[in-house]
DNA sequence: GTAAGCAATCAGTTTTACTGATAGTTTTTA
DNA sequence: TAAAAACTATCAGTAAAACTGATTGCTTAC
């Protein structure tokens, strides 16, 4: 058994297809059949039924197939530990940002970091709560920025900052108008949300439910972006929450619309979320650094509650 | 890098000698400098520092090796998933039992294991916890049953059975006698205990520290054997505290002189003790089985506190 | 200062990994 | 339902690697 069959074993597990497999391995098919032939002959098992297309995996196929990844993910490691050694920050790096948090974070420390470590290749993609958790499971990404905690056995997450929900409130009179505003003063059925499928939208469900505020359910508009949630609301269709970072971008215009929480502020936990088995941790560590070094000047609350990213009907 | 390599490397680092390296890994001295040389360079470190004799292991050497150990481990999984499968027992399988357990336990199960279990060779080995410890973590014992709990990090605890501990006391008078003792009564200096490393010493010091009976270090003898101290206690030289299942197979005359706890009885937890990545998982659930078979018709107490093992001055 | 112990080097051999061509099988398409 | 397409196994040959015995050269011990 080499690292090598194994990681054969592995591209045809994903790809359940010999000829793509080998392709992906730039080996050539034939190459792929011998080589998986022999470990099965060694081990005496089975690990693939090919009599159906797409290949199946035996059952005990699918148990050695997750022992692989193990093999193949500590062996990786030694890479790591000789980079490290060697205070060598390069490579591609897999970064995951969830939507709601990339316009705001992405530009306050991106250029110190990639000025900072230029041999490191930085591949940032955008993506939902969770598809992220799939992908650090995966091995798709290396880490990722999201909101925490998720509560998730294989994952550990590093505190980045608390970030406060603010109101954003266009048609304050003198009548409705408040310095701060309650979670009870809030009415879910008035409150503009981000499509299913963005934690933002989760934490302030929880936000509403954990006050008992009515919630029938039945909400008016749902969109994927702030600024479209902000222009309704000009229009009169509600209100809506906003991250703290983001509201400190608006105009000066729009910025009198937004009226922050009593203590102890609702927040949401942002964190850099990696694998417990990840690589590359000398590369998370660096951009832990960058990215509290420039947090820190940015934000800074003290009396705030955490808002679960995590919506339980 | 190639799982051979590493093998060689975890050879090396072992010995810190090629040709008994290599001897060992059944290849001539050349093939494992050559190999060795290999990694180096693709890993483009030095692992090992040859002009020192013995030869030394660099600091980035350590590292990898420990790392090495992490991937062979988890490669040797591999072999145990497919005996898994296959429903095989079998094998070597090196055990470590504590002294004052194997008289009582070892005789109750070990036929009935090795009858049921006929492919698979048991090496048993007698050691105190400390080495149990070591070699449980270094990986030359598969698993053990220690007392317990040990509060290590990396070992996993299954509890076989709670044993109580009971007094034997010799010269019992009218005047002295007592259906049922009290930690209270007992006076350490009075107690004859085993000699240091056992952890039943340390249990008997930790019950009497922790019911602030006076200890005042002065112990009259130390012995390795229970019978020892028995001998000892009839010739009028004080008392001994012995577990159970000992006590249970001394002579009816002796059986006299045994005296048990009040509720709740001090007991000590014996436990099948193995190290979280512990290979051969199915032999191990196989080992629980029988003696949990056992034992469950020898030893039944509900109000038991357990004793620790581990004895902080 | 000599012998012993040990790792590196070298040339040659065996084993293994891989390739291109092809045969055989199943699935898809017309 | 026949032909085409997609795919894996097999085979013979080649390139690469792992390994060996013999030897050299360096270090340590006596």
């Amino acid at each position: 058994m080499t690292i090598t069959q194994l990681q054969y074993v592995l591209a045809v597990a994903e790809y359940k297809n010999f000829t793509l497999a080998a392709d992906k391995c730039f080996v050539t098919q034939p190459t792929l059949s011998m080589q998986i032939q022999k470990i099965e002959e060694e081990l005496k098992v089975q690990l693939f039924d090919r009599s159906k297309k797409p290949i199946l995996i035996t059952e005990i196929g699918e148990k050695i197939v997750a022992q692989a990844k193990n093999i193949i993910n500590e062996a990786d490691r030694i890479k790591d530990i000789v980079d490290q050694q060697k205070g060598f920050i390069g490579g591609d790096f897999r970064l995951g940002i969830i939507p709601t948090v990339t316009p705001t974070l992405l530009p306050m420390f991106l250029n110190n970091f990639i000025k900072k470590y230029p041999k490191l290749k930085l591949i940032i993609e955008e993506l939902n709560t969770d598809e992220i958790l799939l992908k650090l499971k995966n091995g798709h990404l290396d880490a990722a920025i999201a909101v925490t905690p998720l509560e998730d056995e294989k994952l550990k997450e590093i505190v980045l900052y608390f970030e406060p929900f603010v109101a954003y409130i266009p048609n304050q009179t003198e009548n409705n108008h408040k310095k701060e505003i309650e979670i009870s003063d809030l009415n879910i059925n008035d409150i503009l949300l981000l499509q299913d499928g963005h934690c933002f939208r989760n934490g302030i469900l929880n936000l509403c439910k954990n006050h008992s505020v009515k919630q029938e359910n039945h909400f008016q508009l749902q969109s994927g972006s702030f600024e479209t949630l902000i222009k309704l609301a000009d229009e009169g269709l509600g209100i809506t929450l906003l991250p703290y970072l983001h509201a400190m971008d608006l105009k000066e215009k729009d910025k009198q619309k937004i009226i922050p929480f009593k203590d102890p502020k609702p927040a949401r936990e942002v964190s850099l979320v990696f694998a417990k088995t990840a690589l590359k941790n000398h590369i998370i560590e660096a951009l832990r650094n960058t990215i509290s070094g420039v947090v820190k000047g940015a934000i800074a609350f003290q009396n705030v509650q955490i808002i679960s990213p995590i919506y339980k009907q």
